[in-house]
DNA sequence: ACCCAGGGTGACG
DNA sequence: CGTCACCATGGG
């Protein structure tokens, strides 16, 4: 159950589960959530807004009443996070887990900016990550000065497609320039990647990997953090090594064998997959 | 100098 | 189908 008001301008969202702002966005799924004095600082569906955790609520500044559903909708509020809890909890291999990734949320961010931010993100580390995007925001991103706030939207495909190579490499994307045009050329020429909302994982993510710089990993972080695909199951060098050490042992298993660890942990095995990465991050598995 | 980071591409078997 | 060098960049 979530618990829904909004008054003064400011949306307070109380859900029955726990709830952990700082994990949420710390947990390498965006990068556009700046700490800032108790709180955060993010642009959602391009408007530009404050995030505060006050208990067990979440607290969105500014929200007009027609938007509280969006905020609702993004931060993912109406899923039943208590049952997923409950899974890692009932799982010898997973409940570890629990005690630094409780209360993750798997935000639905926009498509063509995650789609570009996990371009980024092949071969790469999230610090650097959060500094390309921002680079890119502030050179060709809208500027929106609102009552509020003033602050830079992600760029639109079109924005992107006309940046010159140089301009990427120079904001620090290296070799991840091209794929960064074309694959914005892509999308700013008509692609729809919100139709892959509707489409069964496996073909959604083939239909990913024809853009440039697009594998099979970018391609799940893209499904599950923007698309709505929970079964998608980004599988990184930090998760490669958890799941090693988690499920088998230390010993390396065939694709075979993950594949079906992975489907028996069944709709929602991205989202746990989320609390097992957040995990490995923080305690630092293997490193 | 070397290794690593939310990997992908292209060449070669 | 699988393997593997190579790819920019910054931090440890």
């Amino acid at each position: 159950m979530l618990q829904v008001s909004h008054e003064f301008g400011c949306l307070t969202l109380t859900p029955s589960s726990p709830f952990s702002l700082k994990r949420s966005c710390a947990c390498g799924q965006a990068f556009r959530f700046q700490e800032e004095e108790g709180g955060y600082f993010g642009v959602v569906n391009g408007r530009g807004v404050r995030l505060t955790q006050n208990g067990n609520s979440l607290k969105v500044f500014p929200c007009a009443k027609e938007e509280i559903l969006q905020f609702v909708r993004y931060f993912d509020m109406e899923r039943d996070y208590g049952s997923i809890e409950l899974q890692l909890e009932r799982d010898e291999r997973l409940r570890a887990c629990l005690s630094s990734a409780s209360g993750i949320r798997i935000f639905n961010q926009d498509p063509f900016e995650t789609l570009i931010s996990f371009i980024i993100s092949a071969n790469n580390n999230v610090k650097r990550i959060q500094k390309i995007v921002a680079g890119l925001c502030e050179s060709v991103g809208e500027l929106v000065t609102d009552d509020v706030y003033t602050y830079h939207r992600f760029p639109t495909p079109q924005a992107l497609a006309d940046l010159p190579e140089e301009t990427l490499r120079e904001l620090g994307a290296g070799y991840r320039a091209p794929f960064i045009k074309q694959s914005a050329k892509k999308v700013a020429d008509g692609y729809d990647l919100a139709a892959l909302r509707n489409l069964p994982l496996t073909e959604a993510r083939k239909e990913l990997c024809t853009f440039a710089g697009v594998g099979a990993k970018v391609a799940d972080c893209v499904l599950l953090f923007s698309l709505g695909h929970a079964n998608a199951f980004p599988m990184d060098v930090w998760m490669k090594r958890a799941v090693r050490e988690l499920f088998f042992d230390g010993e390396e298993p065939t694709k075979r064998e993950l594949e079906g660890a992975i489907e028996k942990l069944g709709p929602v095995s991205g989202i746990l997959q989320q609390f097992v990465f957040h995990y490995a991050r923080e305690s630092g598995l293997g490193a």
